[in-house]
DNA sequence: CGTGCCAGGTGCCCT
DNA sequence: AGGGCACTTGGCACG
């Protein structure tokens, strides 16, 4: 790791370019202007910002306050390093799409380049695809007698999250949502049950699962027929605790 | 600006303390494990990483490659330093949603805390507010003759962008798109169309307003009878220019 | 590639 | 607080 405290700006160039040639991760502090163009345009004046550059090439540069980045670039864009006019100066070129950053610093506070090694392994739990797949164990907890017969079937435009036989051997497409679910889910869900009653299949029945759902989903639920049902997430975690692999374990105490 | 490199552990918890009482942004480079339990729940195994502790409490922890944070916690959370069983450890808790990160070290490679001065204006243009002001002043973009009566107006659940009229009187609903439109945005005025149309009005048209628009979203645009008019994003920008505050000017080259 | 859709989405504004 | 919706949304999976 190399940290250099208030280097003189022509020294930035040659640092930054080493650290990124080496796959290190590049930190900058320092006093800059910022300039984007691309989908959008946008201006940022002078102030102190924290600059990362990572070994991919993915930019994300940062303002003292906020969780979001005020300017950024996706992995994988062309880094160039220039001095020029006594000024440090960033740029980053996205390969396909036509999209632009330039960073000008007139002042860098510090600047560190480091290796960083991560092989670490990224778990998440208690997303929609956790959901189903805890439905595709126990399908009862939608309903007795459930069985699923696709997931992510094509259903027209767009795909069903699943598509099920019920005990009378009626179709019933389900639909799923982590969150609360709204207005736009419900209007989803219509969409696939039209495109099966459209094509051919009589009965068909539409439920939304989700842990809870807006006022006016609802509503709009029961005005087109449609089906709601309450699932619990902690729940459908423990019952992927007991059924799936180990790896789930280790995470809900 | 305070910096230290490979700082013992127990040093580090008083380090950052006294970091964000003093109103500055803290950034640690270490070795770590995360623990994240919330709306959803996420586990992250050994691994180099950079956490930013900003001024406002905002936590943002990245991954030496990738745009994305690997875990993350909005600004006005709780921050809580400890040193225990010779690790550092820092807690973030959200104060409303029942939320927490966990972040764990087992080395400090370095850590930086440096208060940060960004009075900096942010300005961005060509989003879609851009547009709609583009048309604002000038609806001839869409149609000859149109004449804008309502914007963001409440229709049923949601907000038409621009409600118009147009040479012949008729009511022109209008959905804008800064990019590419989809199936979402045809349905989005479909929605709005309907809601006029069961409100009252007799001929009620709806505009699709966007650069480009998908194959499917177009087919499904003719079927319901409605229109779609190819915007300029340039042209509506070079329009503000020249009617607009000045502040638009130093963006375009 | 485009199309569709989830995300711990976040943030902004409005009721 | 809940609802609606844009965002340089990013990211992934699939045809």
């Amino acid at each position: 790791m190399r940290v250099e405290l208030k280097p003189a700006l022509k020294e930035v160039t040659q640092f930054v370019r080493e650290g990124l040639n080496r796959k290190e991760v590049v930190i900058i502090i320092g006093n800059c202007e910022v300039r984007y163009e691309g989908r959008a345009y946008s201006r940022l004046s002078s102030g102190t910002r924290i600059l990362i550059i990572k070994e991919d090439r993915a930019l994300i540069l940062h303002r003292p306050k906020g969780f979001e980045p005020v300017n950024w670039q996706p992995s994988g864009s062309i880094i160039v390093t220039d001095y020029k006019g006594g000024k440090f100066i960033l740029r980053s070129f996205r390969r396909k799409v036509s999209e632009t950053i330039e960073v000008t610093f007139d002042r860098v506070d510090l600047i560190v380049s480091a290796r960083m090694l991560d092989e670490g392994e990224f778990l998440m739990y208690g997303n929609e695809e956790d959901l189903k797949r805890a439905i595709l164990i126990k399908p009862d907890l939608i309903e007795e007698g459930l069985r699923v017969i696709f997931e992510e079937r094509r259903s027209g435009s767009g795909y069903a999250d699943l598509c099920c036989l019920d005990a009378k051997g009626r179709l019933v497409i389900v639909e799923l949502k982590k969150e609360r679910a709204n207005r736009e889910a419900v209007i989803q869900l219509l969409k696939y049950v039209n495109y099966y009653k459209k094509n051919g299949s009589k009965a068909v029945r539409g439920i939304l699962v989700s842990p809870s759902i807006s006022k006016g989903a609802l509503k709009l639920l029961k005005e087109l027929g449609l089906e709601y049902r309450k699932i619990n997430l902690r729940k459908c975690l423990s019952i992927l605790k007991k059924f799936d692999s180990n790896a789930y374990w280790s995470l809900l105490r």
